[in-house]
DNA sequence: CTGTTAGCGCTTTCAA
DNA sequence: TTGAAAGCGCTAACAG
């Protein structure tokens, strides 16, 4: 910056406040093209931590996701990212858990937003010299500031679905019920089977793992039972993927024998065989949110817990049909 | 520090050395355990800016990965995140397009890892002012530093199993050929062919996308061409999904008579119908040595061009079997 | 064995 | 309309 202001023939401080756009700043015409034609000519760039060092503000936010390679991920930091952007922001992702890297995220950004999966712990937030922070996806301790989506809403539309094609007997592969995220959709389910007037027997519900093998395991579990459900709805898609490969390894098929409904629409829901129904959750604009909310705690805000009630889609595809015998 | 350096009754000087371990000082055993004490005491945690402003290096480096919902990124990531926690580095990644963010990335890390799919046009690396750069999993212009895996070997690797179930009419769905992984693949499988003794058709090769929809779209091209191969090597294992569906979709069955082989071990892969037969490549160590790669160019090294030669490794699963009529 | 000093590149108040 | 000056928190010679 000194370059340029020589180059400009001014002072630095000229030049600072000419490339924020000072507006309490009434600067020459001429002047100002001086400087800028300077700072073209030197392809002059700022420099970072000069400028945090100063301001106290990195203009990065944090997010925090363990599990990279689960695709919902991807599209939560997707409309995480987007929103940061527009907001002048650059978003920083770390991989890895939740604890160790997170402190030498911590002075690198001005806020964080936790992805944390399930059956990890919740990670502290409002540590004292920490930046703010934010749960997406699930809630926290008391009133942690999070965002969530409408779970309960999510899976009671998959089960409704499921209802409207006649089943009775549907199952539901929930997730771990420590997490209030699992509970929520299982909420959703019970919702939807009273609202038909059934009853929601104990043994139709298996808490799992969120992934593939936990949903493999309690669909399993779930064809022994008898009389056998008719149609599952998995806690998400990776069970919803993991049903699927049960009810095969059952000697059975889907949808003709059992219908199997996924939440959350996974890239290649489409290209499985058969082709997954799903619950398209608005997974973006979650992280949009957060964004929102953690920019507002960065500004002073309290922060909060904020559900994101956009509607729930149902994406129809090959892996549900009319319960067999019908 | 000050604080720190009060509180300890010492200067700041004394502080930070100890804290930065300074081998060429040494100080009386008493004095470093007041200091210590100070910082546990006060809860010290170094500024980032500050340390970065004065020494010139923030010890982060940045991987930009635009597809984040392309699972094996998030393995390529973990192995790179390993390896630089181990150097005492921070990895910092960034989905969004490699153009625009990567110049707010920058002056944040000290390196830059790209993980730039395919199509995407390469990133200009060297650029004057930017910290070095490399390519992972594809090459550059020139010598551009970058990491790659042993593609040709993979995709002989899977050629030849098909081979060996005695298969002799296999077909390529290739990647995009103005990228120099999918040539290298695409060269892995006409040299398990030639070397079988078989020659290779150009009519059995086709290039597409390395995605589901290109998979698919090139699959049923494939299934046109009389005769029918009996079997396909996928250039990816997303393709390979959108293969196996493409061969339902022509009310063929995998593997009875089309087998299907994908390279790129995914998660998922064990739990598609059928479980899909992959190779395994050293991703996680391709993003390690990435990290070594530019770790050494930070210090000065030239770069180059690296190959990860670790064998690729034949994961049989369901979805090959020996040919039709056999 | 420990302290002094200068300065990294920027922003911001105040003065001219 | 522009410049001077101070200082953000740290590190690295160098001096004592």
């Amino acid at each position: 910056m000194k370059d340029v202001a020589a180059e400009a023939g001014v002072d630095t401080s000229l030049v600072s406040r000419l490339l924020n756009a000072d507006k309490t700043l009434s600067v020459r015409p001429e002047t100002e093209e001086r400087v800028m034609a300077a700072v073209r000519r030197l392809a002059y760039r700022p420099n970072t931590a000069a400028r945090t060092l100063k301001t106290a503000r990195t203009m990065a936010l944090g997010m925090v996701i363990p599990d990279l390679s689960n695709v919902i991920y991807a599209e939560i930091a997707r409309g995480a990212g987007d929103r940061a952007a527009a907001a002048g922001y650059v978003l920083l992702i770390s991989g890895a858990a939740a604890e160790v890297r997170t402190e030498i995220l911590e002075d690198r950004v001005d806020g964080l937003l936790y992805a944390v999966a399930t059956a990890q712990s919740v990670p502290d937030l409002d540590v004292p010299g920490a930046p703010p922070g934010i749960l997406i996806n699930r809630r926290g301790p008391a009133s942690s500031p999070s965002v969530v989506v409408d779970d309960r809403a999510g899976v009671a539309l998959a089960t409704r679905y499921l209802l409207s094609l006649e089943h009775s007997r549907i199952a539901h592969v929930a997730g771990p019920q420590d997490v209030d995220t699992a509970r929520r959709r299982r909420r959703g389910y019970v919702d939807a089977m009273t609202a038909a007037g059934l009853d929601v027997p104990a043994e139709l519900t298996v808490e799992s793992t969120f992934d593939e093998e936990g949903g493999a395991a309690s669909t399993a579990a779930l064809l022994r039972v008898t009389p056998r459900p008719t149609a599952i709805v998995a806690a998400n898609s990776n069970a919803a993927v993991g049903a699927m490969a049960a009810v095969r390894e059952a000697g059975l098929s889907v949808p003709q024998d059992v219908s199997v409904v996924g939440l959350h629409d996974i890239p290649h829901a489409s290209y499985l065989n058969p082709a997954l129904t799903t619950v398209r959750m608005p997974l973006a604009e979650m992280g949009g949110r957060a964004v929102d909310l953690l920019l507002g705690m960065i500004a002073g805000d309290p922060g909060g817990a904020v559900m994101v009630t956009t509607p729930p889609e149902l994406i129809v595809r090959a892996s549900c049909g009319p319960p067999a015998g019908r």
